[in-house]
DNA sequence: ATTTTTAGATGATGATTGCAATCTATAAGC
DNA sequence: GCTTATAGATTGCAATCATCATCTAAAAAT
């Protein structure tokens, strides 16, 4: 049945967000058409009068990804100036929680894998966020304009290597070894105060 | 029809070795049973001869790919000494040719988020070549033996976000400059001579 | 008010999945 | 040399996959 166009719109959003979760829990393969539209409480069929495929889905949702992230991190920037910003982003990146909890957190550990195998639409959308992650990680770095990219660049590989081994390592001590190391590796790098 | 032996031996580390690097290539979602079985030249039937499910498979593919690292990582070791083997080794773990082929690279940046999913058999058979692969590292730094380890998870760590991140940028400019940033940042972290 | 358009539900498509039963040829044990 | 055990081939299973055709009810256009 025909719905409103602002209804219309409604269960698109919602699609997209549900995706966006379920991607960052399960990866790419991990989640099915079907699974995703159930989640966002549709059936299936009418899956394709949203998107054109399940690959433009992925595009889309990563780039919604990004964008709310780096929507938080602007509003919080804003709070509490660039400088807290990042250690609070940064604190909360290399947390038990985020290693935890991917359906919140970062995308780049969560499926950045699975988009290396993907077409040129989902890596076109995906390094869009991740260019502007950098730029706002910089921004919050106390170095010189020339500098700040590259230790952003360096900072947030860091940190997307250290989730990656630190979830592939499970409940294991060497898991949390990783993560608290980062933290301090990180915090050094950055000239940060956290923990 | 039955082999002999040495027969199904030969077959049982084809099976794995096959595994081991369609794993690394298209992720653990990516492959199933029939295609590794196919690409090892081999039925699919014949799979549960060998291993109990494909979870197994994984855990023991995964064993697999990190012993055969870290087996050559030693022999690079005592041929040219810790420092010089881990100088080559980081420089092509941060190589072009390692982001566009991840079939015979390191298992983490490949489908470490896959096993952050899969089961306590995986991740147990996979946190231990971490672990091995942090230690190996930790050997060939120069710095005090209270500190290796932790500069080694840090060097890792590095590195396994920079190809993660460069590798779901695809062939963009952005990826290069990650690569050469992660470079640089690993040349000074472990003082090491890169390029 | 009537007609036209269409979002979403229903259900089917053929392909693929992990896993298992059966069959068969041959190696291993005697 | 005969028997027995078994690795691998063949085939089948039920479930799942992305995608699409059809139907229907309601929104939009007239």
């Amino acid at each position: 049945m025909r719905v409103s166009k602002e209804t219309m719109e409604r269960h698109h959003q919602q699609i997209l967000a549900t995706a966006s979760a379920m991607l960052r829990e399960r990866g790419v393969q991990g989640v099915s058409v079907a699974d995703i539209m159930q989640a966002a409480g549709l059936t299936h069929g009418g899956f394709y009068r949203h998107f054109a495929s399940k690959e433009a889905l992925i595009a889309e949702a990563a780039s919604v990804s990004f964008a709310e992230i780096l929507d938080g991190l602007d509003k919080s920037a804003a709070r509490k100036g660039a400088t807290a910003a990042l250690e609070d982003y940064v604190s909360g990146y290399l947390s038990q929680k985020h290693v935890e909890r991917p359906s919140r957190g970062c995308p780049i550990p969560a499926f950045g894998a699975d988009v290396g195998r993907e077409g040129a639409t989902v890596q076109t959308a995906f390094y869009g966020g991740v260019g502007r992650l950098i730029e706002w990680i910089g921004t919050g770095l106390p170095f010189p304009e020339a500098e700040r990219t590259e230790k952003a660049i360096e900072l947030l590989s860091l940190m997307v290597g250290a989730v990656v081994t630190a979830r592939a390592c499970g409940d294991q001590a060497l898991s949390k070894k990783i993560l608290a190391q980062a933290r301090r590796s990180a915090r050094c790098l950055a000239r940060l105060s956290i923990d």
